[in-house]
DNA sequence: AACGCGCCCAACCGCAAGCTC
DNA sequence: CGAGCTTGCGGTTGGGCGCGT
């Protein structure tokens, strides 16, 4: 169907102009013929030249829309379900790696947000941009509006990163526990090292470890934290008055943060730079490859502690039942949270505001 | 049973980059 | 070098569905 340069030949059954072909052209739903269709025609052609496939297979569809199609519904490898707790973890951890691109325009405060869905999806075998991006606009940004912060807003971004991700740990490694590890499916847990294998059909091991042969990297010319990605940079953190005192693979508890979470200290304090990014240790970056990150080796050390760290200390927190339908309603991988995390977490919203 | 509401997700749209001639 | 086409990406939309009243 191409000629030698690839560029799209014009198949018999193509004819028509192309005003008329848009006024044939078919929308929304796909239905059971048109999927055999193309399913069919890709299986003997190959993908690729979707405007003239679509021509030639006979479907009255785009380009476009056939490409969507097949890479969204009919590839072979596309995993269908529900995503995982080892999927959320790791859509939430490379998403604060690469979701956000920050560009700062000179002597301006204009920056842009580019999104690297599929990116992301890359990472997650079977799983598309679009999965990911419809997850995390519909389930993360929900929490996000719970909390009534803006996901792109730093105490989100924390609490994601020192709650969330944490407490997905925790259920990961329980329902592992609960399942009876093996030998081929196992999780282990030491001071400084914590290896989930998922059971996932693709066999895909995700670590999450601590390794001093990985250093953080600090751009000190940029006064941000440099990630790894060449155009990540991460917000400042700061939790529970915790600042600058997280040893590079030491724990984040409560003996080394210099205040405790409360209600009228935590998010009070703020540092130019928090050392807590320390509490993920990241491989050096070399150069601006944003590929250098071997994806399924994301960077936790012990850091990654229960959150009840942040609640069980001694404070007297007030039931509450406004969200209750939070913590109740929903999927199971959304139950990840009780009412005094919600409650915590709106009074320490509401004082940063 | 009917209605309203919110959630989820497949599909669409616009834009930009890349490729070819 | 520029035009035309293809591909890929991210944002948005709308229909189906479930749930509560």
């Amino acid at each position: 169907m191409d000629d030698v340069k690839g560029r799209a030949v014009t198949c018999n059954s193509s004819v028509q102009s192309d005003e008329e072909m848009d006024l044939d052209l078919r929308r929304g739903p796909w239905t059971v013929e048109e999927d055999l269709t193309l399913i069919n025609y890709v299986a003997h052609h190959g993908e690729g030249r979707w405007n003239s496939l679509a021509r030639c297979a006979g479907l009255n569809r785009t380009g476009k829309s056939c490409r969507l199609r097949w890479l969204n519904y009919l590839r072979p490898d596309v995993r269908r379900g529900n995503i995982t707790l080892e999927e959320q973890l790791l859509i939430l951890e490379l998403h604060s790696r690469w979701g956000n691109r920050y560009i700062d325009i000179m002597e301006t405060n204009f920056f842009l947000i580019n999104y690297r869905w599929s990116k992301i999806a890359q990472q997650l075998p079977g799983r598309t941009d679009n999965e990911i991006k419809n997850y995390w606009r519909t389930r993360v940004q929900k929490h996000a509006k719970q909390l009534k912060c803006d996901v792109n807003s730093k105490q989100f971004k924390d609490t994601m990163r020192y709650l969330w991700m944490p407490r997905l740990v925790e259920r990961i490694q329980a329902a592992a526990t609960a399942n009876g590890v093996s030998s081929s499916s196992s999780t282990t847990t030491t001071a400084a090292t914590a290896t989930i294998s998922t059971t996932n059909t693709n066999s895909d091991t995700y670590h999450y470890y601590n390794d001093n042969n990985y250093n953080h990297n600090y751009n000190q010319n940029q006064n941000n934290f440099d990630i790894g990605s060449g155009d990540v940079v991460l917000p400042h953190a700061n939790i529970g008055g915790c600042l600058g005192s997280v040893p590079v693979n030491g724990s984040f508890t409560s003996e080394n943060c210099s205040t405790v979470a409360s209600s009228d200290s935590v998010g009070t304090q703020v540092s130019p730079v928090s050392d807590l990014t320390d509490c993920y240790n990241y491989p050096v970056k070399q150069g601006n490859n944003q590929d250098y990150f071997p994806a399924n080796q994301l960077c936790y050390g012990e850091s990654l502690i229960s959150p009840n760290v942040y609640f069980n200390q001694g404070l007297d927190f007030q039931a509450t039942e406004q969200n209750n339908r939070w913590m109740d309603g929903g999927d199971l991988s959304d139950n990840l949270w009780n009412a005094e995390d919600i409650w915590f977490l709106q009074q320490q919203f509401n004082n940063n505001v």
